[in-house]
DNA sequence: AGTGAACTAGACTAATTGGTCAACTATTTT
DNA sequence: AAAATAGTTGACCAATTAGTCTAGTTCACT
């Protein structure tokens, strides 16, 4: 079968951090291929062009990302502490981010969604298929919770969507600021706007 | 004082048009002075550089939509009806932008934003400015209101923090989605999140 | 050991890029 | 009318770009 190379883990590996530190546009691939030490010719082997790699860096992505969110929200944890651990996770992820890079990244499915959308649509499909997961895990957990009487929120995909929609908000302020300080609001806003006591506490409202 | 043009003005809206439907990154110079019907030569007469160019067309802009935001945000209007009038205000922006360029735009200041904040400082610094601006606005509005009794909201400054975000993260998943549909719910929702009546009654929470 | 498939190397090309420049034109001021 | 100022033109340049191509190398499997 020939020799075998993790070149494309590489290329993927470093694509996304470039994205993401960067923008799309602006990432070359001598850019692309200097990072992942490849050379023109392997990156040409494995892909067809950027937007193909950025295509397989969403899916690997995604793919380690997604039992990092079933372990946060998986169903043998109380709904809303789902959604507390969540928060606390993606602020802890911001400010390693944060640590590593110098400066506050935000969300990179918005960051290359938003740049990208217009232009390539193959991408933009991409994006809003694994952005459109993110959502159901927040919904999931809020029936849970409504289910359970934690909290009354009868409309479930109603309330996942506009906390989602304040997450990616916050979030993108958060790159444009280069600053956590707006993130910090982030787990005691999202539990006013579930209507429950943040801490601990979940008692009927 | 030698001869006058408007070549300058040319290449601002050039250049907001073309950031906004596109990217940054994959606008080119080129691109800009045709666009705008302007030589090379006389790019470089007026602007050091594309960053430079992209500084001024948002000075420019911000100096044509602030007016409008004056209006809608008048201290005339009943500080509820405020919001509500910028909430229609959005979405008929959008339905607008949608039916002349083919595509769902969002934000601008957020899709430049996101894309250059951690690459071009100084452009940064002045997205964030106008951007203050406007939860300016907003949080008036809702002090207003909560001392006119119309709504309970004692921290306005957080609310105000709250709902743009809440707006920031519509707008920028109405441009990933190329749609308007998610845009629907934003005023019945802003209301919501105000604790008051949507279409007319303000009643005392 | 030998074959063929998978991968790598990196020089090459053609197009595009940001940016310069000197000659030119139009307008105002004196 | 002359001189100074402001803006225009487009050829030109060096650097960078995406993408190609051929000759090689490394490995799994016989």
């Amino acid at each position: 079968m020939g020799r075998v190379s993790d070149a494309k883990e590489r290329l993927m590996a470093a694509v996304s951090e470039l994205f993401w530190t960067g923008s799309y546009d602006s990432t070359t691939v001598d850019q692309i291929c200097q990072r992942a030490g490849v050379q023109k010719g392997s990156f040409y082997h494995f892909f067809a062009c950027k937007a193909t790699l950025a295509e397989a860096a969403l899916n690997e992505e995604w793919a380690t990302y997604r039992p990092r969110l079933d372990a946060i929200f998986s169903a043998s944890v109380a709904p809303l502490e789902r959604i507390r651990q969540h928060c606390e996770f993606s602020l802890k992820e911001q400010a390693d981010l944060r640590e590593r890079h110098g400066c506050v990244l935000g969300c990179p499915l918005c960051t290359l969604g938003t740049e990208v959308s217009t232009q390539e649509k193959g991408l933009q499909k991409k994006i809003q298929e694994i952005m459109a997961h993110g959502v159901q895990y927040l919904e999931t957990a809020i029936r849970d919770a409504h289910a359970a009487g934690e909290i009354h929120a009868p409309d479930a995909k109603a309330k996942a969507k506009l906390i989602h929609a304040y997450h990616l908000g916050l979030l993108t302020q958060a790159r444009i600021q280069d600053s956590l300080a707006i993130l910090e609001d982030l787990p005691k806003t999202t539990f006013e706007l579930l209507g429950a006591d943040f801490p601990r506490r979940h008692k009927k409202k």
